[in-house]
This record gives C-alpha cells, structure tokens and sequence, in this order.
DNA sequence: GCCGTTTTCGGCCCGACTGTTTTCAGTCG
C-alpha cells in the first residue's frame, strides 16, 4: 500500500485516463494502462532503480521512465498536471460507473456541461440525456441502475485493500513506545470480502500517548475525532479507521468484542448470561463487576464458557458456537496445507511475469507443485495459438528438469462457450496435465441455460476445476445465475473440483457457496489466478474465503500429494484413452 | 508510447454486445 510502485501505477493509471477523456491517441493510452499495470505488480521497488534499470520493466520505455524518475524526484509528474488542468476531477469518477466510458464522460461534459456523479444524476432526473447523439431512454434507464449499483458496493473497500492498508496500520502503530501490543479486528479480521471501515485495537496503558502518536503516523492524513479511548481518522488512501485503545489485562476482551461479528457476539454474550455472568470489551465478570473471570486473552474466554476457541473467520453465528461448545469445529484449512498453485498466467498471455519468474516465485514458496494456466484461443484478445502452447510446454519441461522438486502442471485456462464446449480438439486438451475452464462472456443467459452450459463443461472428461464459478466481480459485476445445487451435484459426480478464486475482486467461489458445495460432496482448488508474482500472495484471501466456508483440508485438491494430485487430474485422460480403445477394439463378439 | 525469429518503422487486442442507428459508436473482457 505504501510501496512507491503504488504511487507511480496510480500516477500513470490517472494520466491514461484523463488522455482518454481528453481524446488522446488510443495505442498511446494503452501504453501507459499497461505501464500502470506493470509497474504495480513488479516485484523490485521502483524508488530502487535508476531511469536505465525502469525500461527492464515490461512497457515501460524511455518516456515513461523519466515521467517516473521526474514523479520520485520533484513529487510532480508534469503532463499529468497539465491533463488535470484540462479535465475537470469529477470527470474521472465518472469511468468508474460500469458502461460509461471516457468518450460518452467527455460527451456529457461537452454537450450538458456535467463534471461529476451528482451533476449527473440530476441530468438522469431530467432525462435530459436521451436528447444527446446516441442517447436514448433505454441508456439512461442502464446508467441510472449502473450507477445505483456501484454506490451501493462503493461504500466498502475490497478485503485486499483493507488488509495491506492495516498490516501497515498495526505495523506502524507497533513503533509508538506505549503501544504494548496492537492489532486489526472487526470485519478484517474475520476477513470479510469487503470492509467498512477499519478497527484498530491496541492495548496501552497511556491511551493519551498512542492518540496523540496516532496523528505522527506516516499513513494517517487525519484525525476527525479523538477522545480517551477512542479515535477516529483517514488514511492518506481516504480509508477510514477506527482505533480503540484498552489496557493490556483486557486485550482478549477487547479483541473479541471488536472483531464481531455483532450476532457472535449477542449469542456469547446471551450464554454468559445464562451463567450469571456479564460478557462486554473489559471482560467476563461477575453480573457486579467484582469478579473477573476471564479477559487477557480471547482463548481464556471462550474457555470460561466452557468451548473451544473460534477462529475468526467462522464468528457469524453459522453454527461455530454450538460447534465450539460440543467440541466439533472443522479442523480447517490453513495457509501451510496448501502445496501448489493449480491457476496461473503467464507472459504468453496477459501474465506480467515469464514463466521461468513464474516458476522460481512458486519455488521460493516452497510450493511442490505449480499449474500454468495461460488463456484458451477462444479468448481472442490473448491471441492464443497450438504453436505457442506447445513451445510453451517445451519450455515448461525445460524447466522442470532444473527445478528438482518443483512439479510443473503444464494446463490451460479454457473457455466455456454458451453451449457448453471448449477452447481446441478433444486430442489437444487430453495432452494437457491441467485444464480449468472458466466463463469469460456471455454472463446474463438465461438461469436454466447457463446451468446446462456450466454441467456440460463439468461433465467433459478433460475438465478438472472450473474456474472462478460465479465469474463476478466484487462491486462490478454481479455473479452469473444458475441452479447452484444441479450444478454443485455435478461437480461432485463428475469429480470436477470448483476453484476458490483467490483475487480480492472475485473471492468465487464466496464463503457460503463454497460451504453449501463441500456439504454436496465437492472437492476444491484454492488458486490464485495470479497474473503477476506478487499476486501468488492472494492465496491468503483464498483460504479465508476457504476457511469462512468451513472447509477442510482434505477436501481441497491443492493440499493433496503430488501422487494423489495426479490421480484426480488424470481423470479425463483415462477416460478419454479408454473410450478411444474401446472405440479400436469395437464392440465384442457375444460369447 | 512501446517494441522487434514479421520490424528501428509501423504495427499495436479481437469479437461480441448494446442501443442506437440506417451502417455504427461505445464499452467490455
């Protein structure tokens, strides 16, 4: 969050989109999209290379090299002062409402003089848009549902951002002399898909000393509110963050009740009660307060109340408060179960890392074994061809035999057809070792058809996971409709896993469906689509998700032993080979 | 603006969908 690359894809991304608002060359736009891009999830600190060192960043050039140099130096970028100059700032904010983009923004502000949402909502009001070239009722009638949508998912930031936000949070509050211990809570840490604001506990014993420290921080931009106990800022991001500070005996407390969730805790406390005891963020005591009877740590707590410890990621009141008590909680998923990722892009489509970096980051995790998963040619921008997957292949092999110890899956990402059919011939896919096939268009069909579209992929013999199975994008783009249960019931016939996607925008499957899946008899792959080597990090919001959902690790394909991994994904292969030897031998002579 | 077993110039992300048109512009993935 605080790495300069940040500062310098946001700089770069802003000025692609004021050029494309103010009509810029397109290919010249691109360049600095795709510059942004880069420069955000490369994995060297931009602030530690000199302008010669920034062109080996894919897409960045001489010209946007010194833009960086001149951004890290003097704190401006010039040409982005002059586009923002040009373009009114409630312009860009505009981009953000799904279906309209920069030349219909530019319209609307040429043509009505309309330089920000509220000035278009009013215009919407009016129906004083259906007059403009191009515009008609049915327009307006998308835009305002459009726009209806994102502010409604607008007020909460995605978990991913919450939680590098607050890992810096805890970090620099850990630098205040009087703060003895602090940490996130509320709906972060029970990791949540996507985050109000965020909870700030620490535990002190001068609360006068960390608020006045709270203003000092690097990421705080301002305090609204500050009281003894409480305080209420903004980060330099505009996120905003409540910070409580209690005294270090009741820290378990404290951390319990601010991390929720609200019913968890309406239901400990109404057990408590039945005890004749009283439960609040200062501790289990006696209805009186004379007695304490548990409040430094969360563990003693619940044991008081005589139940295992809950982690966070199951505290909604779904059942984990019976469970703790009579002893049954899952034993589940964690990060150090998982042995590999089975998603991934490369380069050779719209990766921003080769597949050798690809590679060595998956070895440096210590993984066992890595799926690459570059796009199908049915995804035409991707330009996928037979010839570059099986150079690709070649390279893989190449590589595998330099990395002992690291099994590459050779696979792809393929893509499900409205009918239901594949990227390539059924003799391709079966020389592949891993095939995902994910939706990428045609997202509102009709419910019934998308579910025969979806079992049909299940049920083809070369699919082992579907990838990301409800294909929506938080805050953008709703989840595709289907009978969730027909289709789980066929994944779990077929033995096709369902992916956890683990980018924060997707989280798909999503906690509840993936708990109602594994009750369904499903198995899964927590992967994370990661296009880049810094997003093999997301697979920590993948096994949240995977953990909200009450998994266990055995039901996880990415857990299992490369042997047993093997087993499951050769699945289709055996059939195939089966069906072709059957197919040779024809039918046998009765006798 | 970037980039090069097509190249240092001239390409660069193709195809579908939607709503508006009367042959297409804008947006999206």
């Amino acid at each position: 969050m605080l790495r300069a690359n940040d500062e310098v894809a946001a700089a770069l991304g802003e000025l692609a989109e004021l050029m494309a608002i103010a009509g810029g060359d397109s290919f010249r736009i691109r360049a600095y999209e795709k510059a942004a891009r880069a420069v955000a999830e490369h994995a060297l600190d931009v602030d530690t290379l000199d302008e010669h060192a920034l062109t080996a960043i894919p897409g960045v050039g001489s010209h946007i090299a010194a833009k960086i140099t001149e951004l890290r130096r003097t704190g401006r970028m010039s040409e982005l002062d002059d586009l923002r100059a040009q373009v009114p700032a409630g312009l860009r904010a505009l981009l953000d409402v799904p279906g309209l983009g920069p030349k219909r923004a530019r319209q609307v502000y040429d043509e009505l003089g309309i330089a920000s949402l509220p000035e278009l909502l009013d215009a919407l009001h009016q129906e004083r848009l259906r007059g403009l070239r191009g515009w008609g009722a049915t327009s307006e009638e998308n835009l305002r549902r459009a726009i209806a949508e994102t502010q409604q998912a607008g007020a909460r930031m995605q978990l991913g951002v919450a939680f590098e936000v607050a890992e810096e949070l805890v970090h620099e509050l850990g630098t205040l002399t009087a703060v003895a211990q602090a940490a996130y809570a509320g709906s972060l840490r029970r990791m949540c898909e996507t985050i109000g604001d965020i909870d700030l506990l620490v535990a002190s014993t001068n609360s006068k000393s960390v608020m006045d420290g709270l203003a000092t921080l690097p990421l705080i931009a301002e305090v609204r509110a500050s009281g003894h106990t409480k305080a209420v800022a903004v980060t330099t991001k505009g996120v905003r963050v409540d910070l409580r500070v209690v005294v270090p005996e009741v820290w378990g407390a404290a951390l319990a009740y601010f991390t929720g969730s609200k019913a968890h805790n309406v239901h400990l406390r109404r057990i408590a009660q039945r005890r004749g005891l009283k439960l609040s963020e200062y501790g289990l005591t006696s209805e009186d307060n004379a007695r304490v009877v548990a409040s430094t740590t969360e563990e003693e707590i619940y044991a008081a109340l005589d139940m295992a410890w809950v982690p966070p990621t199951l505290r909604e009141d779904h059942g984990e408060i019976e469970a703790a008590a009579e002893g049954t909680l899952p034993r589940l998923i964690e990060l150090k179960d998982l042995h590999g990722d089975l998603h991934t892009h490369t380069t050779l489509t719209d990766g921003l890392a080769s597949l050798e970096e690809m590679v060595q980051a998956a070895k440096a995790r210590g993984y066992r074994y890595l799926g690459v998963t570059d796009h199908a040619p049915l995804l035409y921008m991707e330009r996928m061809t037979k010839e570059k997957m099986l150079a690709q292949r070649e390279e893989l092999r190449a590589l595998e035999k330099r990395h002992r110890g690291l099994a590459l899956l050779h696979g792809s990402e393929l893509n499900i057809q409205p009918d239901g059919s594949l990227d390539w011939d059924d003799e391709t896919l079966g020389g592949f070792d891993l095939l995902v096939a994910s939706v990428h268009s045609h997202f509102s069909m009709d419910p019934e058809e998308m579910t025969t579209r979806l079992i049909r992929a299940i049920e083809h013999p070369a699919v082992n996971v579907i990838g990301h199975p409800t294909a929506r994008s938080i805050g953008h783009r709703p989840p595709i409709e289907f009978d969730t249960r027909a289709v789980f019931q066929a994944a779990a016939r077929a033995g096709t896993a369902l992916e956890i996607n683990s980018f924060p925008d997707r989280l798909d499957l999503n906690d509840e469906l993936a708990r109602v899946a594994q009750d369904l008899g499903v198995v899964f792959s927590i992967a994370t689509d990661a296009h880049s080597v810094r997003h093999l990090d997301n697979i920590r919001y993948g096994v949240a998700t995977a953990q909200r959902g009450w998994i266990s690790p055995d039901r996880v394909i990415n857990t299992w032993s490369l042997p047993k991994l093997h087993a499951f994904l050769s699945k289709g292969r055996r059939l195939r080979s089966h069906r072709r030897a059957a197919v040779k031998s024809g039918p046998r002579e009765p006798g």
